[in-house]
DNA sequence: TCTGGGGTCCTAGGACCC
DNA sequence: TCTGGGGTCCTAGGACCC
C-alpha cells in the first residue's frame, strides 16, 4: 500500500502560518520578479486565477475582489518542508521526497487502517507545522496519486466523490462499484502521467474518463502511445510497475535560468546576468558534491511579443574536465554568450545548466600522453570555492563573486523585483515573528 | 509596461560500426 | 540494372511532473 502525502496549496498554506488574517482569502504567490502566480488558494483558484497566469492580467483582482499577492519566499518554503517531511516520514518504513510540498510513502507491510493512520499523519502535521495536508491511499502510487486529488476534490466538489471522505482517501478499500464510480467521476487528465497533449488525444479517441480509461486495451494503446502511457494504465489497475524510491539517484543536470526584468540588448548586460546565472549554478553543483562535464547556455528574446524579432539560440560547450568552479563555468558560460549573441535584439530570458553531473573526485583522469607529467588529480574542490561559499553563506548571496557577475546599478534591472515578499521567518533571526501584548 | 523555474523520461532519427 | 541488416550511441525535441 501506498500513501501520497501532499500540502494543500503549500506555497499559500505556508505564508497563512504566519499570517493566519490570511486564512478564508484569495491568495496568490507570485514568482520572480512578481511575474506570474506559482501558486494560489482555493478562493483564487474560484476567482478564476490560473496556474502560471501572468499578474497583470488578474491584478485587478485586488481591487475587484482583495485578491492578495505576495512574493515568493522559496527560503520559507524550504523550511517548512523540512519539517514536514521530516515528520511525515516517521509513519511509514519508507518515504520518496517526491517535490517540495509531496511524498509518497510505502506502508507495504504495515497492518491497520489506513485511514485511520492518514488522519492522525495529517493532524499531526497540522498541529505541529500549520501546513494542511490531504493523504491518498491506493495500491499503487498511480492510484496513490489520484486518491489524494480525490481526497482534494471531494472538499471542494460536493457530490463529486461519494465514496470518499475529504483529505484522506483509501482507493485499496473501495469495492469495486465504489472504484468504478471514482474512476467514472475522474477526467483522464486527473490522472498522474497524463498531461494536456495527451487528454486530447485521448478524447479524440473517445477515451474520456478515467473508466474509459482503464477498460482500453493495453497493447493498442502502447501502440499508438508509448511505455508510459501503458504502465500508467497497469498501474490504475492494481498493477505496480513503479516503486518508492527512498534513495533517489543524484540529479543528472540543474539550472539557472529566469526571466528579465527588463529587455538586455547590450552583450556586456547579457554576460553580467549570465556570469551570475552561472556563478549560482556552480554553487549549487559544490553543495551536491558535483561536478559537470559540460555548460549548456541559452538566450532567447521573448516569445510572447509577437512584433519583437525573435532569437533563440542554446549551445552546449564540453570541458575538458568536469568542473563546479565558478571561474571556468562562468568563462564558458561567457564564451557561450559571446558566440550568440546579436545586436539588435532584446532579450528576455537566458539559463545556464550543468549538464553530465557527476560526484566529485570521481572524475576520469586524463592520460598524459605526451609524457609532460602535467596531468593534474582529478580535481578536488577547491579551497578558493570553499572560502567563497563559506564568506557568501555568512554576508549573503553575492557578497563575493567573480568581475563579470559583478552588478552595475543601472536602473536596477534585473535585479528581480520582489516588492511584496514576507520575512523569512525561520530561517533569520533578524525576520523572526514579533508577539505584541 | 508586465507572460515561472526548475526537473525527468521517452522517442525518433542520424551517424557509425561490422 | 540491382544498393543489406542489425546493432549501438548520441542528440534534439517533446511530453510529462511540481
Amino acid at each position: 500500500m501506498f500513501a501520497l502525502v501532499d500540502v494543500n496549496n503549500m506555497y499559500v498554506s505556508c505564508e497563512r502560518v504566519f499570517r493566519p488574517s490570511l486564512i478564508g482569502k484569495p491568495v496568490v504567490v507570485l514568482s520572480n520578479n512578481d511575474s506570474a502566480c506559482v501558486a494560489r488558494s482555493n478562493e483564487a483558484k474560484d476567482l478564476g486565477v490560473k496556474m502560471a497566469q501572468p499578474w497583470f492580467q488578474v491584478r485587478h483582482l485586488e481591487r475587484e475582489a482583495g485578491l492578495v499577492a505576495l512574493s515568493a519566499n522559496f527560503e520559507l518554503y524550504g523550511d517548512m518542508s523540512s519539517r514536514m517531511m521530516t515528520l511525515v516520514a516517521q509513519y511509514a518504513p519508507r518515504q520518496e521526497v517526491y517535490s517540495i510540498d509531496e511524498c509518497f510513502l510505502d506502508f507495504a507491510g504495515v497492518p491497520g487502517d489506513m485511514v485511520a493512520v492518514g488522519r492522525e499523519i495529517r493532524a499531526r502535521v497540522l498541529q505541529w507545522t500549520g501546513l494542511p495536508t490531504s493523504i491518498g491511499f491506493g495500491p499503487t502510487k498511480t492510484l496513490a496519486k489520484l486518491a489524494n486529488h480525490v481526497a482534494k476534490m471531494a472538499d471542494r466538489k460536493p457530490g463529486r466523490y461519494d465514496a470518499c471522505h475529504a483529505q484522506v482517501c483509501n482507493l485499496g478499500a473501495l469495492d469495486s462499484a465504489a472504484l468504478d464510480a471514482v474512476f467514472t467521476a475522474s477526467d483522464v487528465g486527473d490522472v498522474w502521467g497524463i498531461g494536456r497533449k495527451l487528454s486530447a488525444r485521448l478524447n479524440e479517441g473517445g477515451i474520456r474518463t478515467v473508466h474509459d480509461l482503464v477498460r482500453a486495451d493495453v497493447a493498442t494503446l502502447r501502440a499508438q502511445f508509448s511505455v508510459v502511457l501503458e504502465k500508467t494504465l497497469l498501474e490504475l489497475r492494481g498493477t505496480a510497475c513503479l516503486d518508492v524510491d527512498h534513495e533517489p539517484a543524484a540529479q543528472q543536470q540543474m539550472m539557472c535560468s529566469r526571466s528579465f526584468g527588463e529587455p538586455v540588448t547590450t552583450l556586456a548586460s547579457l554576460i553580467e546576468v549570465v556570469s551570475q546565472f552561472a556563478s549560482r549554478v556552480a554553487e549549487k553543483a559544490r553543495q551536491q558534491q558535483a561536478a559537470a562535464c559540460a555548460v549548456h547556455v541559452f538566450i532567447t528574446t521573448s516569445p510572447y511579443r509577437r512584433d519583437d524579432r525573435q532569437h533563440s539560440q542554446s549551445v552546449t560547450l564540453p570541458l575538458v574536465r568536469a568542473s563546479a568552479d565558478t571561474r571556468v563555468i562562468v568563462a564558458m558560460a561567457v564564451h557561450a554568450v559571446q558566440q550568440m549573441y546579436r545586436p539588435g535584439f532584446e532579450y528576455a530570458k537566458a539559463g545556464v545548466m550543468l549538464v553530465d553531473l557527476r560526484p566529485q573526485g570521481q572524475q576520469q583522469g586524463e592520460l598524459d600522453l605526451f609524457g609532460t607529467g602535467e596531468v593534474a588529480d582529478s580535481a578536488e574542490p577547491s579551497r578558493l570555492m570553499e572560502a567563497i561559499d563559506t564568506l557568501n553563506q555568512r554576508f549573503g548571496r553575492g557578497a563575493v563573486q567573480v568581475a563579470s557577475a559583478q552588478h552595475q546599478p543601472r536602473n536596477g534591472q534585473h535585479a528581480g523585483k520582489q516588492q511584496r515578499r514576507s520575512p523569512r521567518y525561520t530561517t533569520r533571526l533578524g525576520e523572526i515573528a514579533t508577539a505584541r501584548a
